[in-house]
DNA sequence: GTCATACTACTCGGATAAGAACTGTCCGAGTGGGGTAGG
DNA sequence: CCTACCCCACTCGGACAGTTCTTATCCGAGTAGTATGAC
């Protein structure tokens, strides 16, 4: 797994953070991180395509959360910076074999592809049961200056 | 994810069906799949060092499982294939932020990394919950024919 | 006929390239604000 | 003083290299069986 997707995900918590009404630039971003920014925006443009923060170009630009954190799942960000496809993806092996057959379809039939199917759901179902705002209750009830430390260093 | 994970969990199918006292060599696990022969030794060769499967060099050699199946759970094959670290290793982006602190372990700490390692949890549980027997006596459920099948065509 | 020996064919095992994906960098298109000149 | 226009700095967006990981290939070490020749 891409280690975009850990940028991606702080990305997002700070932005949820900064102050409403403001759009944080990508360069502010990669600075509190201390990561490069060009990479960075990046990133945040695949969460642009993904409809999880709007962009906006200019003076005065930069990123904001294109609706509220409880809507936002982990599954959301990992997606998108991922892509939608598996991790495991069955290329149907079977159907070369001598027992196969060219006419099914072995993503569904194999049964080592339902199994890794299951898991990966398994997977995808934790990730999709988390939002960004579940993960920030649990940040400020930690560190309740948390917020206000990361406006701060914005 | 990597392609070998599928080759070697459908090759330990086929050692465990074939014949009980027989090696079956890369070379004819190869074939059955259309593989090429010199990378799917290599994949079987990672099963060697994890020890499912055991290896004999020479003539009448090749490999053969090192227990039985009903010991074997996939996540013990995708481990031997893919490597034991996660698939999101948490990089501790925490650490340089004006906010974190050098002497903290974020790979514990941040919330972030525990909400992806409960994921991952939740996914090798999945993969450790089945065994290889699990599949095969799912595979000969619905194709009776599959053993003496595949011994015919190794 | 039997046994020891050398040979040959076969298989794994690791070292070695080719390719793809991820990571990182750069410059251009577009935008909004501020300065400036005219009314 | 107010307004309209122009210029400029800023930001995203996509196109362009560097590096690491996966995929693929090749050749050597070791082994078991076999043929051969001596006893």
């Amino acid at each position: 797994m891409g280690e975009g997707v850990e940028w991606a995900l702080h990305s997002c918590l700070n932005l949820a953070w900064a102050e409403p009404g403001e759009a944080v630039t990508a360069t502010r971003l990669a600075a509190f991180f201390d990561l490069p920014a060009a990479y960075l925006n990046k990133q945040l443009q695949a969460l642009a395509r993904a409809g999880i923060v709007t962009s906006t170009s200019g003076p005065r630009g930069g990123f904001r959360l294109a609706r509220s954190p409880r809507e936002i799942t982990l599954l959301d960000v990992v997606t998108a910076i991922e892509g939608p496809q598996d991790a495991f993806r069955c290329r149907q092996i079977l159907r070369r074999a001598p027992t196969g057959s060219e006419t099914v379809d072995y993503r569904k039939a194999c049964l080592v592809s339902q199994a890794m199917r299951r898991a990966e759901l398994a997977w995808r179902r934790e990730l999709a049961e988390q939002t960004l705002a579940d993960i920030m209750a649990a940040v400020e009830s930690r560190s309740p200056r948390t917020p206000e430390r990361t406006r701060a260093n914005l």
